[in-house]
DNA sequence: CTTGATGCTCTAGTCACTAGAGATTGTAGC
DNA sequence: GCTACAATCTCTAGTGACTAGAGCATCAAG
């Protein structure tokens, strides 16, 4: 049995991280000593280190419920887990495909201004006007 | 002279989210009508469409607060409008370079599965063990 | 027996908005 | 002038995923 601050320094998840799961439900609250502390099982330290690891990859909690669900509902999970994980690869796609497109249009700019600084500052000029640039659609 | 409707139609900025602006003083505060109604300027546009540029490329407010700053104190803002700029692009890089490692690890984590699915899930036992899987650090 | 670390609950703050209530005002058609 | 109804006003509260802090109780070590 682990104290909270065990299991935080077992997980790598904050004190009050960790509490703040067990409010919204994402850890069941475990059971407490005579003076109320939390006393959490060894598998606590698998389940905080699979939120956090999902949590990393950046995973959402409704999608982590998610997949925490799947455990243990004799179902194999597989496919399950399989489409979320890859609804959630789809999605980071496509935030690396609009960095990668700000990453252009700022790094132009900073390129024009370069050459244009002396006259006005390109900077300042490209924000002000959407239509100075190459980005289409937020 | 604009209503907060027109001018929210002619930026694409929400007429909630420019009262927020006002509120935090990204956008000054116009003068109203005997019937309290905001009327603003017509340079409220550029400097509406400016803001709103700028968190497209992401900058948060206080960087815009800075930029905003930079117009009309005397000095060429080049320089510093330059720096801002060129601190955001290296976290924007950052962020790509994060991402684009998740997106290697959730897609290599995706194909074990397609070979391993019939034995056990490989998706749910590499979230839950964080030394299965390449990526280092947060 | 005292000290300092650890734990508890609770409230409020973060960021950049978004949503909604409830009231008033402006405009168009009749 | 009357009636809809769209636009606007202020104000409060909610979002996600925590983080920070107050103020108290309890535990382990010396």
């Amino acid at each position: 049995m682990l104290g909270i601050g065990e299991l935080s320094r077992a997980t790598e998840v904050k004190v009050p991280t960790i509490r703040y799961y067990e409010e919204i439900g994402l850890l069941p609250a475990p059971a407490r000593t005579a003076s109320n502390r939390r006393r959490y099982p060894l598998e606590a330290v698998q389940r905080l280190r699979f939120i956090r690891h999902a949590r990393e990859l950046g995973f959402d909690i409704p999608a982590i419920r998610a997949l925490l669900a799947l455990e243990g509902d004799g179902e194999p999970p597989c496919h399950r887990a399989d489409a979320i994980a890859r609804a959630h690869l789809d999605q980071i796609d496509q935030r690396i495909a609009r960095l990668t497109a700000l990453r252009d249009e700022i790094s132009q700019m900073l390129a024009d201004c370069d050459r244009a600084c002396d006259d006005h500052c390109r900077v300042l000029e490209v924000l002000a006007d959407h239509s100075h640039c190459r980005h289409q659609e937020h």
